[in-house]
DNA sequence: AGCCTGACAGATA
DNA sequence: GTATCTGCCAGGC
């Protein structure tokens, strides 16, 4: 396995998601410093198993095809704002250090 | 060693 | 909003 800087630092990130929140690709890889969201997705796919891999989704507020019904249920029952099929980043997305508005639906 | 594939994103048309 | 091209990192063959 990976067990890089990068592979570590994207489990952990993505770990650290509180609940009711999520991140896209993009936002992890970019917090992180690297410019491929694609690592994140691999790294998901490798190692994600044990980590909060249910609170990264797509820029398009949509989960990966593969698990929108897995997604979509897990969101769902830790309060992520859900519109239909895809996430309301507007009020979901989390960036690490705005953590001070626990709730989005809230948030304001 | 090199080539291909893979949980994506961003820009352009 | 959809479709296409490119960029990028790591793993498998």
């Amino acid at each position: 396995m990976a067990r890089d800087a990068r592979t570590a630092a994207i489990l952990e990130l993505v770990d650290a998601i509180p609940r009711g929140r999520v991140m896209t690709y993009g936002d992890v890889a970019r917090t992180l410093g690297i410019a491929s969201p694609r690592l994140v997705g691999q790294v998901m796919a490798r190692d994600g198993h044990e980590v909060a891999w249910h609170r990264v989704v797509l820029a398009t507020g949509r989960p990966a095809d593969h698990l929108v019904a897995e997604q979509c249920a897990r969101l769902a029952e830790e309060g992520v704002p859900l519109c239909g099929r895809r996430v309301d980043l507007a009020a979901a997305r989390w960036l690490p250090g705005s953590a001070a508005r626990t709730s989005g639906v809230e948030g304001r």
